[in-house]
DNA sequence: GTCTATAACGGGATAGAC
DNA sequence: GTCTATCCCGTTATAGAC
């Protein structure tokens, strides 16, 4: 079947381009050395995916739609604020752990293209407040929290979140730290940023 | 002179480009662009600047370096941790009101090369602990402040001022602000983070 | 040391014929 | 879907003028 075939295709692309560009980096892979590795004409990967770009995004779009559901449908639940920020940071920084390349990627697209970027669906799931602004303003109004800016307060959590992210190979040389430490200082921030988070809006 | 006529060229070369990466984006600015607009020929361009990437590092460098200078000293003096975490927020985001392209360039830097990046002065500009968490664990011994990881905590702060800067398109058009708007936004943050970093540390 | 002219290479992207 | 030709862009090299 042609549908078939156009699958694997697409696939076997997608998977190749994916080994290599996290064993040698975006940046050293060329369209050619990806194609040919598929075992793919240049030409089809082109009438697939229509730039480098392009394919780096739908290698990811899946890994991100699916944790951007799981981190909108925390902040949109019923939960405590003091529940929903310990979540929301764990299952990111889980995410972000099992992908590291999400945010370098998503910044060279903000970085590149700021004008359309915001559209984008794997750019939109790093940024989305919705229904937790509200809360956190019908919380402050009851004297649960502190008042904050809710749009502030959303900034900071992803920023403490991600960053970390951004800059992880500058931190990893500085301080002298191997792949599993670096992890691990990751990892040990999830309770840091909660605690900074909540102690900024304790009551 | 020769001397003037070199430096006219180079500082014409990177005044044009300036304006041009700053007006259309780095990546939708040609070599060839900003060697016709300078009235400069392009080999002489990279004769001066080898690389279009590093044109733009020493087109930041200057005010990298000023700038770095004045974090560094904020850090280094003998004023309290409140005093300089205050000074420094402040100093450090209106810096980079300046100099708006300064964190996506940074980043870029990283990104593309992870290993060679931690060695540029601009990129270690944007990270220098130094003496400031020997002072976070001497205040927490004493007990004015709560213990805390330094390196945490300075992590933490850096993120806060530094990735609003990464992600401004993004939050622009998702609040839909215009410029002006943007830039009130990022400046009140001043206040919001020196809270933030403060309350997570008050004893 | 400053500057120009020109050619060429490699990589990403495009268009059209088949 | 495939193949070829072609273009743009960053980069390098060379040869030479002032």
């Amino acid at each position: 079947m042609d549908s078939k075939q156009a699958n694997n295709s697409r696939l076997k692309l997608m998977e190749t381009a994916r080994e290599l560009f996290i064993a040698k980096g975006v940046d050293r892979v060329g369209v050619r050395e990806i194609a040919t590795n598929a075992g793919v004409n240049l030409s089809l990967m082109n009438y697939y995916f229509q730039s480098k770009e392009n394919l780096l995004e739908q290698i990811f779009e899946d890994s991100i739609k699916n944790y951007g559901q799981t981190l909108r449908q925390i902040l949109n639940s019923h939960k405590s604020i003091d529940q929903k920020v310990k979540e929301y940071v764990y299952a990111y920084i889980d995410m972000l752990s099992k992908d590291p390349l999400i945010v370098p990627f998503v910044l060279s697209i903000i970085h590149r293209n700021a004008e359309q970027a915001p559209r984008l669906k794997s750019v939109q799931t790093l940024y989305s407040t919705d229904a937790f602004a509200k809360q956190l303003k019908q919380e402050a109004e009851k004297g649960n929290i502190k008042p904050v800016d809710p749009e502030q307060f959303y900034i900071s959590m992803i920023s403490l979140i991600l960053f970390p992210f951004a800059i992880k190979p500058l931190v990893q040389y500085r301080l002298g730290l191997n792949d599993e430490e670096i992890a691990l200082s990751l990892q040990s921030r999830k309770d840091h940023i909660y605690n900074m988070l909540m102690a900024s809006i304790k009551a």
